[in-house]
DNA sequence: GACGTCAAGATGTCCTGACAAATGCTTGAC
DNA sequence: GTCAAGCATTTGTCAGGACATCTTGACGTC
């Protein structure tokens, strides 16, 4: 039975849910609350925080969403044992890398309008053979390795990719600074043999395993803002998901 | 602005909020409410269907969380585009298949008590050479082409798999039957070349790239309850997942 | 015409209160 | 001694209300 010191600060902008999870997240990341120890219960922790029930379950709901607290009726909520690991979140590569404290570098190969073909189509919403943004980059870790070959296609009706320093920052960086929120993506994750081109790119022998990836992200209006194909040495990068049953 | 018809059986065990969650899910994929359309807004449609505003908003969240749709403060609440692919969920590779109207074929190709090696000790919770049951098995999707070779290692202590016939059934549905409640799940997916064995099972060559996943799943008590390392072939099988941003 | 203000409409947050259902322990009957 | 009934505990569901905050469009002013 445990119960971390948590502070509120009612003046914040920053919901009392949301504060309250943090804190939590903090407590059980940090070891303070250990793996598989029960939390006081939901009415005692909203009590002692001057909370209504309902927000104090907000606030656990949280973590039981990303998977690092289950609850059983009757009995309690328990910390789940293994350490917890980052989750996939809805950034791209190079704020990944970034966040990781790698610094990652970035050679744009193509940033030019192309007509779409019949997946790029269906996948963005916009006919056969109208021009979009095709945007082929090759991603670096620190120490000059190659990591990844990544092309992404842009509808040219919603986003303007002309006069954009794509080696500078992160795709999904710039996507945020240009108004866009990326709320929702659909991603398909596969493996195949090495091309020619991409053997060459990646420093890669011709019978190497690469790690696919098919993404399809959209906006809060629920438009397709981007499509990728994209290909990952498989030493060098793994996807990380966490599942959790509702 | 779209309200589909939807029924309420408050005699039903099922939650109401799940009730309108599911009717609005299928509204959403048979195509009553089309891509990108809106919803009517949340006190209105609580109204209509005589509930309280958290009771529809929780319905709601259901969908969001699914990904299908988003919301928009002081605009609304839109379907996503794109058609709905399915979520990955927590259940086994079988139950994947049987849902999808394959009738997969399982080998068992060993079923034994083995001490826990390093990573198997980490990620299950025992310690480093306690026994735990390895269970290999090679899964055939209809018309007897291999589709994966599985390596699942379980905790003997919790679980007993010696009487068990891992072949008419799945893991995950004996699992359920014999009362274990998997709540969490933690992937980790890559890539191999595949190696002299599998590529026998798998009537792969010597060079052919292979799918890995990882997993160890947590039950609702918070135990890890099997681990397991995966080899699927990169044709026949991809995993899709879905992210939203909160 | 450009800009700022205001109001309407929608979701986001938070509160109080109540009952239902599952679990685990205790108690009592046999 | 064993099993069943009952009780306390805890999470799950639902209601109804209040105010905050964001977005959009209308209106008016400069």
């Amino acid at each position: 039975m445990s119960s971390p010191r948590i502070t509120l600060d009612r003046s914040s902008p920053v919901p009392l849910y949301f504060q309250v999870a943090e804190q939590l997240e903090r407590a059980i990341v940090s070891g303070e609350i250990g793996a598989g120890e029960r939390l006081e219960n939901e009415i005692t922790m909203a009590q002692d925080l001057g909370l209504s029930r309902p927000t104090m379950r907000q606030a656990i709901q949280v973590l039981v969403d990303k998977g690092m607290l289950v609850r059983r009726r009757g009995v309690g909520t328990q910390v789940v044992h293994g350490q917890v690991r980052r989750q996939v979140e809805l950034t791209s590569l190079f704020d990944d890398l970034a966040a990781a404290g790698q610094h990652p570098r970035t050679t744009v190969l193509e940033q030019l309008l192309v007509p779409a073909d019949e997946q790029v189509s269906e996948q963005l919403q916009v006919g056969l053979g109208e021009p979009v943004w095709s945007l082929r980059r090759l991603r670096f870790i620190a120490g000059g390795e190659p990591l990844a070959v990544m092309h992404n296609y842009l509808p040219s009706s919603i986003v303007d990719l002309g006069d954009v320093d794509l080696e500078a920052q992160g795709l999904y960086s710039y996507l945020r600074d240009a108004g866009f929120v990326i709320r929702v993506a659909r991603q398909s994750i596969g493996a195949r043999g090495v091309r020619p081109v991409e053997a060459r790119l990646l420093r890669e022998d011709v019978d190497a395993p690469l790690l696919t990836m098919q993404r399809t992200a959209y906006d809060n209006l629920g438009r397709a803002v981007e499509f990728g194909r994209h290909a990952y040495r498989p030493g060098l990068y793994s996807f990380d998901v966490t599942l959790v049953d509702r």
